[in-house]
DNA sequence: AGCTTTTTTTATCATTTGTTAATTTTTTTC
DNA sequence: GAAAAAAATTAACAAATGATAAAAAAAGCT
């Protein structure tokens, strides 16, 4: 997915504010397994993704994956990016990638001049809000086995690529759990 | 709390910007009980509370109460704000309250026209969503008695003034397990 | 291909949370 | 301030999920 589909995808732009925006993006590919934003430390970029997955998790005693990122997707560091604070999330590749990386400095400078890129950047992360605030919704509402039917439903592909230990701390079991809920599937 | 502190309390606006805002406010008076917006339908207002307390609960066989807003904050149906879709939630007010009511069709307006409101909408939803993502790692954290201890010290008031079913059901369990970890807890 | 490592499944038992119903406490209403 | 209604607690049992360990299956490596 190319550059210009992504930034159409989160809210459409003029060509004019879409150029300013690609004209400040280097592309970049890194292997499976590299670490792109590091927790408790403050990110000063965010990218995009041409090709390949990529994982959020907050390491404490265990690992809990909360977010996963494909094609098209953005990768960012919410607390670096909104409250130039260290962020929460560690962020890995899960296969190899191609990125568009973009500085969030030069970002800022363009909200602040162009009120079409405001208002993308607006859209970006209202709608980022709503599918955090429906995983809540859902997570309050469903027990573990729905929300992997949902999972499968929404996102089938994720299946195939993403290791199971992965997926079941996504949805916030252990993935003895989620090998037993997968066993009364059959 | 005055309209010109909520709206700097979200991000600081120039003085003109910020006038712009106000003169599409107006304010409102509401009893206890009242629904603020209803679920299922698509809401052309918004609100900032001056006084009060409200909640925000999605229904189903059950009710979920997923978020609480008090002076300060904003009641907005996200999905009606942001995709002009019917919300999923519900907004009843738990103490009789004042409010500042504003149009989204005059809010769009102003992002369209002036950068510096476009940049305050982009900072109200950015700010929004690390709230709920923290709340989503929380959730997978942390068990439910964790949970509590997590609101007592964050929220201590909310516990005087929201019943406990209410904060069980935004801590994702049942009034009855509420009940048993407060008794554990002494 | 065969060996090694990693991932997934299975089994057992412990803990947490849910369900239902009865009881007590608090709040509301007249 | 007494009666009624609503909210909160307690108890007993059920169901879901966690923890640990062992076995099986899959993936990676040379």
């Amino acid at each position: 997915m190319d550059i210009s589909n992504i930034l159409d995808r989160i809210h459409e732009l003029p060509e004019q504010s879409k150029l300013a925006l690609q004209n400040n993006v280097t592309e970049i590919a890194l292997a499976k397994g590299h670490i792109l934003l590091k927790a408790n430390k403050i990110e000063s970029n965010i990218y995009f993704i041409k090709k390949g997955l990529v994982r959020a998790y907050v390491e404490r005693d265990n690992e809990v994956t909360f977010w996963f990122g494909k094609e098209g997707e953005t990768v960012i560091s919410m607390k670096s990016y909104v409250e130039e604070q260290p962020g929460y999330e560690t962020i890995e590749l899960l296969e190899d990638c191609e990125l568009y990386e973009l500085k969030t400095e030069n970002l800022r400078k363009l909200f602040n001049e162009d009120v079409h890129i405001a208002n993308w950047g607006r859209k970006f992360a209202e709608k980022e809000l709503i599918k955090t605030e429906e995983r809540l919704i859902s997570k309050q509402f469903k027990n573990a086995s729905e929300r992997y039917l949902e999972l499968m439903k929404d996102h089938p592909e994720l299946l195939q690529r993403v290791q199971l230990g992965h997926i079941a701390s996504y949805l916030g079991i252990t993935q003895v759990s989620l090998s037993r809920i997968r066993a009364e599937l059959k």
